[in-house]
DNA sequence: CGGCATCCTTAGGGATACTG
DNA sequence: CAGTATCCCTAAGGATGCCG
């Protein structure tokens, strides 16, 4: 009887992770500001400009990916300056870049083939880029369609 | 200079194969669609059901997805019943998948630790469970944190 | 620079009722 | 079963202006 479900989630067959998931980055410009983190932006304004949305809305935005926990927001100082604040990435944070990943190369196949890809994952250690791939633990390198979803031991898929 | 671009990814920098991609599958209600599709589910009752939205709802974004064609709407007939279609993946809406999984391997992790798992990928050739994995050209098992998302050749960043 | 307050528009989505 | 029609509510987001 766990009634500290968050009401979004509640619905029959819903409480899934992937819903669970979704009531944190479930907007486009949610994930484009968690986009943009990635690429190495810090601060507010930039935040706005570069994601193409107003301070209103970014400011809403990043201070919900703040208090879900996966981005800080840090003070930095310039010498000389007051005291300024900055969005870093934290872990929970960091761990989102397989979506993000695997949006980016899903957008670059099948919705803006002609054009380059616009943004690359590179391994920092050696500079080749990064891809998603699906693999199963028997070691399997997987496709897509080799794939069924079946409902786990969390699924409440009862009604 | 292409006028033809989706005026949401107009913007400076927002070019984007993610935006993009989140034209198509930025909102909630899309992606848990997609879930379901995963998941086998076929009919429209169905979909809604599963996902918890209205009829209405679940019918707007399901002729969007078949508009994007990640899902074909195909008719079908049982035999002394009048015709009725059903809601199958495409190609195109099957690679969605590595989308899903790191959704829901994030949520599990972050979000509804307590609770098992909802939803499992499995191999089916060997049963094993799938989960994505980041890797690079240079076949290294690469961490989210060792990554550093650069502008690629069709980024536009220019603003 | 880094926001917040205000006002407005639009899209997503719930509820209910109805049709083929 | 598979939707459509209607009405209404709420959240996302743009525009403008203000404020520390």
């Amino acid at each position: 009887m766990n009634n500290l479900v968050d009401e979004r989630t509640e619905w029959p067959g819903s409480r899934c992770s992937v819903a669970s998931a979704l009531d944190v980055v479930g907007t486009r410009s949610t994930l484009l500001l968690m986009r943009e983190a990635f690429m190495g932006t810090r601060r507010f304004d930039d935040f706005a400009e570069r994601v193409g949305i107003g301070e209103p809305a970014a400011a809403a935005r990043l201070k919900e990916l703040v208090a879900a926990g996966l981005l800080v927001r840090v003070p930095y100082q310039e010498p000389g300056q007051r005291t300024r604040y900055e969005y870093q990435l934290t872990e929970k944070g960091t761990e989102l870049l397989p979506v993000i990943t695997a949006l980016r190369e899903w957008g670059d196949r099948w919705e803006t083939g002609d054009r380059g890809p616009s943004v690359l994952a590179r391994h920092r250690d050696c500079g080749a880029t990064v891809h998603t791939r699906l693999r199963c633990e028997a070691d399997h390198e997987v496709l897509a369609g080799e794939i069924e979803l079946v409902p786990g031991p969390g699924a409440m898929v009862d009604a």
